[in-house]
DNA sequence: GCAAGCCATCGACAGGTGTCGAAATACGCA
DNA sequence: TGCGTATTTCGACACCTGTCGATGGCTTGC
């Protein structure tokens, strides 16, 4: 999960559909990240694979969006019960 | 800082100092994730400079602590809409 | 049916990164 | 001062991973 967002691409992928209108964001609304398009679709396939985004397809276009319960999970991990 | 957390080990070497009584440990309390020593010096150094871990020689031993401001950084990235 | 656009997959390459063994350094203690 | 322990540094290697170009599949529109 961390190691997905590891790279620098990937981070800034995530972050774009995520602070993208509706939590959604089709392929050629993101690909303008500073890599090609085949870059582009090999990082979301792997943020999909750790569970951080879902696809779907709409038509021509495919839309992509966050999974809020890992955002909620990873948050906890980082937020140790209430001691110290 | 992602991307530090991203290797398996460190992750396993920061949970293990977090999770350490106190929030401190001397490296010889946590060179026990399955690889060699050295290695685990060289991951410590990778945490340290990502800020997420601070580093005090007390006489022969070296203690290590998590830096908590960056936990705080982490956690408030992944939740940045407060409510959506 | 045919062309065009959007996206995913394949193959290949360079670069980064994790890993280890050996050696060096730092420190305390006798 | 010399020794043993704890930790870091160094050099080298193998593997993983990111990147690209080219290609193929799928859907839409004519």
């Amino acid at each position: 999960m961390f190691k997905a967002l590891g790279d620098p691409v990937r981070l800034r992928l995530f972050s774009a559909v995520a602070s993208h209108e509706g939590g959604e964001a089709c392929v050629c609304d993101i690909s303008d990240v500073g890599v090609s398009q085949p870059t582009v679709s090999h990082h979301l396939k792997k943020l999909k694979e750790a569970g951080l985004l879902t696809s779907e397809r709409r038509g021509t276009w495919v839309y992509y969006r966050v999974e809020p319960s890992v955002l909620a999970a990873m948050g906890r991990l980082l937020t140790p019960p209430t001691e110290v």
